[in-house]
DNA sequence: CGATTTAAAGACCAATTGGTCTATATATCA
DNA sequence: TGATATATAGACCAATTGGTCTTTAAATCG
């Protein structure tokens, strides 16, 4: 997975793989296929990954504005300086083959369905708390915060300083957030 | 540029730049010198028409929120349905390159501080003109702007419909504008 | 017209691509 | 131990990569 995160499907060949899964070329094809099939469980990984993170942020139990800062903290960390820089397998792989490989859009697409979902549903409880401003709505709000982490992400290859991306987070929470 | 927007730049191999310019092999390379010389002047081009759109839309002389509408309206447009799909050389090219090739790098980086430095200024004029909401101070809610249409490049990539991306942004407005 | 520059076509190159296969070594197990 | 299954290393493959060079055709210009 590491591989194809830091460089890309097309850019990564065969021997990188080779040397990432410490796997001889006959061990790694009769293992995965072949690279597409790799590069899908490697993107399911991510995937699977990402949302489990969210789970345990956007936690019904938690307080709802709570874990949405956590979840948006996250991305700070993510987005700024070296991780930053690293970029996102799943924003480079929505550019790279969402367009081209069916496969591939279809986890893109539900993957974005799935993560406006969980925040709609974090806006949603915390709307019954009260803690939203007037007039945020949390269906169309949700679809507003997932493309702003993933602007941050696209924006963050250029490695802002996490003071930058802090201070944009918590302005834009301002706007939602009573 | 059409052959490096709609593949990306590993993608594109020497045959497609051929038939998208028409060229001889030999004329190519005396021309552009290399594939990747090539790829930068397509770069290069891309940003020059997306800031010279932008310096239309947001011209000062023209009522600051309505160019933010302009501006946002053109996002929508380039994001929804296939022309969404068609995706954006830049984040393209942010998310394959920037962090590897210095060059790239540094032209995304630009880009983003250029744009963000407009929307600022526009977000300004709004202000003085007393149409931003209480609050709202310019040069963070420029910096969410330009995350907030990168990451709608991105999302664009599942082509959503006009109405769903007209939606989200006239949301997000709502939040900034008075 | 003929001479000269310019560009096109495509042969050619070494390196690399993703992928297969065989020979060898290493476990596993009776 | 000896037989068998498993995985390794790496030779090998055709196709493709980016890039060069030569030959031929088309303009250009006196």
């Amino acid at each position: 997975m590491d591989v194809f995160w830091s460089r890309g499907y097309h850019a990564t060949a065969l021997p990188d793989l080779l040397r990432a899964t410490k796997l001889s070329r006959g061990s790694l094809y009769a293992a995965f296929g072949d690279k597409h099939s790799l590069f899908l469980r490697a993107l399911d990984r991510y995937i699977a990954d990402a949302l489990t993170r969210m789970d345990v942020e956007l936690d019904p139990r938690r307080e709802p504005v709570d874990g949405l800062r956590a979840y948006l903290a996250g991305y700070v960390d993510r987005t700024s300086g070296a991780n930053g820089r690293r970029g996102c397998l799943l924003v480079a792989t929505a550019m790279e083959l969402a367009g081209q490989d069916a496969e591939v859009g279809r986890r893109i697409a539900s993957f974005f369905k799935a993560m406006e979902a969980r925040v709609a549903d974090a806006l949603s409880r915390a709307r019954t708390a009260g803690k939203l401003a007037d007039g945020v709505e949390p269906s169309s709000a949700a679809r507003i915060l997932v493309c702003f982490v993933e602007g941050l992400r696209v924006v963050g290859k250029t490695a802002p300083t996490r003071t930058t991306s802090q201070a944009t987070v918590e302005a834009l929470l301002d706007r939602f957030i009573k």
